[in-house]
DNA sequence: GCGTCCTACTAGATCGATTAAGTACCCCAT
DNA sequence: ATGGGGTACTTAATCGATCTAGTAGGACGC
């Protein structure tokens, strides 16, 4: 055992009487190895008793890369897609042995380089897309289960019957933010009303307000607001209601990815909740290369609170 | 060059004519080693033609860790203090060639033991604690900072005339729950106030408004409250509305770690905002064993609006 | 001319695992 | 009795950097 208190290898092989190598083939099931039962338990038991653990970084160095997946998640996109994809990337991990990792902040290619360079992870994702490493996992499924909850919010305001629907914007860019307006305009199309008409809703409250009015009075005819996200929906609402405009009878609003603060407002906020759980799982076996059959996305589903 | 396309230490060392150790010693600047100005001169050109970057996982091997912290954060704790703790770790870390990857979910002991073997970080920390390695950080400074924005809400209510102070609390606990009580009650010791009151504010909303009508039936004199959050702050507005209470008039709320959400609501949420930037950098050096003199916590201030 | 010291390096062990290549032994067929 | 083949292992190379222990060669003193 090395100065460092850590039950290697050797100190196993050491305990049962073989050599590293066997226990190695013994510990990793290596099928292109006959080991004979008995040794097979000799080395089993050693390593139990001394409680061996592989050295992640000795495995790494050999291998190549860490049993480790990086994922970046950009400022602001905390919320329950955000928590759920993160859960179910990291269990999803965990039972093929790897841990996630998230790095904060926005995902440059220095930094990424730096933890590529540093921990040489499996692979580097970033929320919203794929993004180093490792063939391009097919996130058709993945894009199906995104198009269908971007849709499902549209379709909302649709069946109750708005046709001059807005979609009110952040002030910049998401990994995501192309494809959800993608997704939301052809499902516009889809259902034979006008094309979405776009604006920015930004901060303070107060900027927020004038950016909704000037809309507003440019798009008369707009009867509801599709938000970017609960946060952007929220903000919309208070906007209106600083403008006297009643929430929904005069203008509805939605929002997309449930927050709790959405149901503590008045009126409460009518939102899109996605579980993203199992796009994470997804995401995971993909980036591992094992197959993803038997892991259908949840289909999202509209929270109906007051708000449209 | 291996196969893996890596520039390593010893295509430096071919390209310039000498061998891995005279090239590790000069891009480490090893002190009791003495090379010439003009193999220092070759060496260093050479790494930078080839672009040499050291190998994370070799060096880790080596030397016994990687340089990568690890920050451990509880689902349910990302706000403003949150955010610029790990931006200020994040920064501070890289400043000193370290990365700071981060562990979302319920920290447990087996997960952290799997990141530590997986890839034996310099140390892992959790939001709101020093948790493993090194030796304990002095935390005073920390908690100096955290007792102070503590004492400020409490403080703040006091100021506006309030003496019954009773302190809404989410229904689990959280790393600094403990000494957020603790520095509340001494606070308004200090200030010759009654000790405060304690509760809970549950979810869902009608969960939240039967906790505080229970709770103020009980202690009617309590004029203000004092949330362990925003989130908590949000809850309780939201109930006292819905009993049919004026906030501030009949009861006035002051929220913690400033979220946008809070400005968004009628009233408008009077809160702490925490600058956690410093508390960040102070923990990358003390993991690092770097003095952390010249780094004083940012103070907290009240974000007055209109809930106080 | 020999020992000593200094400068400027190099050789090789080391961290802890994985794995290709080899070896010893036994069994069985020819 | 000899070769082929399978079983059950071992030896040693390898991943890439760090660092201890050494060495070659020159200067200097006496």
């Amino acid at each position: 055992m090395g100065r460092s208190g850590r039950v290697t290898l050797s100190d196993v092989a050491k305990a049962s009487g073989v050599s590293r190598a066997t226990v190695s083939f013994v510990l990793n099931d290596d099928p292109r190895q006959t080991i004979s039962a008995a040794t097979r338990e000799r080395v089993l038991e050693a390593a139990q008793d001394l409680g061996y653990v592989p050295h992640g970084i000795a495995r790494a160095l050999r291998e190549g890369s860490s049993r480790v997946v990086v994922l970046n998640v950009d400022w602001g996109m905390e919320g329950n897609f955000s928590r759920s994809y993160v859960r179910g990337l990291d269990e999803e991990l965990a039972e093929h042995d790897h841990i996630l990792l998230v790095r904060h902040g926005h995902a440059n290619p220095e930094a990424t380089q730096k933890v590529l360079d540093t921990i040489v992870p499996r692979a580097v994702l970033r929320l919203g897309e794929v993004y180093l490493r490792g063939e391009e996992p097919t996130d058709e499924d993945w894009e199906r289960g995104f198009a269908a909850n971007a849709a499902l919010q549209i379709r909302h305001l649709a069946e109750r019957g708005h046709t001059r629907i807005a979609m009110a914007l952040p002030d910049h860019d998401f990994p995501l933010t192309g494809a959800r307006l993608g997704f939301a305009q052809e499902t516009a199309r889809q259902l034979g009303i006008p094309p979405l008409e776009r604006f920015v809703v930004p901060r303070p409250r107060e900027a927020g307000a004038a950016a909704v009015e000037a809309f507003l009075a440019a798009h008369g005819d707009v009867t509801a607001l599709a938000a970017f996200d609960d946060d952007i929906a929220l903000r919309s609402i208070t906007a209106l209601r600083d403008l006297g405009r009643r929430v929904p009878d005069d203008v509805a609003v939605i929002g997309f990815d449930e927050t709790e603060y959405g149901s503590l407002t008045t009126p409460a906020l009518t939102t899109v909740h996605i579980d993203a759980e199992i796009l994470g799982r997804i995401a995971a076996r993909a980036v591992l290369g094992i197959d993803t059959e038997g892991l259908a996305p949840v289909p999202g589903r509209v929270v109906v609170r007051e708000s449209v």
